[in-house]
DNA sequence: ATCCCGAGGG
DNA sequence: CCCTCTGGAT
């Protein structure tokens, strides 16, 4: 409870309020199809998505299928992600995952959480935001945004991603998930910054504990 | 020094 | 729970 609401009417108020302040919010990440989101996504820890697309232009061109990638030189394959960080592991991932999909789902991406999750590299944000984006699915998509802001506004008390995600979808309506994702990742980008967040033109530190 | 649309291993 | 993997931006 704080400013007189319950946590569910807080929430509400919040995602209503950044819907007005950001009625374009959506992933910007570059793909044209679920494969490339997926590979994307993959390069997108501990990254920019700027860098990622800037790599993915080319990258995507390149390989247009699973099976491209599960069939790429993993030193080449490296080069050409390296600007996006963590270059070895993300390649070793990217292809791991394709060779998955090539031999599991006939070079396919499937559509459940659980068959992404079980996807080497793939964890439940990645999973999420395949699932989001291009499958139209519900889904909570806990990144270093919604983590830090969910903690700020607290609308979870919890450190762990995971359980953050259960917190956050008891309080919001599926089909607000996806959308209610992308609006906390603006508001962090924009607004609510990791190291010195504005409080002063914050739309809403109205319903923030966490404001001066 | 800290952060960026994380995941896996110990 | 912790740590590592990576490098560029701020």
């Amino acid at each position: 409870m704080f400013a007189g609401l319950t946590d569910k009417a807080r929430a509400a108020r919040i995602n209503r309020t950044l819907a007005t302040l950001y009625p374009d919010a959506r992933c910007l990440l570059d793909y044209s199809n679920a494969l490339e989101l997926l590979v994307a996504t993959i390069l997108a820890a501990q990254c920019t998505d700027k860098k990622v697309n800037e790599v993915t232009a080319s990258l995507f061109r390149r390989y247009r299928s699973a099976a491209d990638f599960a069939n790429a030189d993993p030193a080449q394959l490296e080069q050409e992600i390296k600007p996006t960080g963590f270059f070895r592991q993300k390649a070793k991932s990217v292809i791991a995952a394709c060779r998955a999909l090539v031999e599991r789902h006939g070079g396919r991406v499937p559509e459940s959480i659980e068959e992404l999750t079980a996807l080497p590299g793939v964890g439940r944000k990645t999973a999420n935001v395949v699932l989001g984006n291009v499958f139209g699915q519900p889904a909570i998509i806990v990144d270093t945004h919604v983590l830090r802001l969910a903690a700020r506004l607290r609308l979870s008390k919890e450190t762990d991603a995971d359980k953050v995600e259960k917190d956050l979808q008891a309080l919001l309506p599926p089909g607000e998930w996806t959308a209610f994702s992308h609006r906390i990742g603006f508001h962090g980008r924009q607004v609510c910054f990791a190291r010195n967040p504005a409080h002063d033109r914050c739309a809403i530190a109205q319903w923030c504990p966490s404001r001066p």
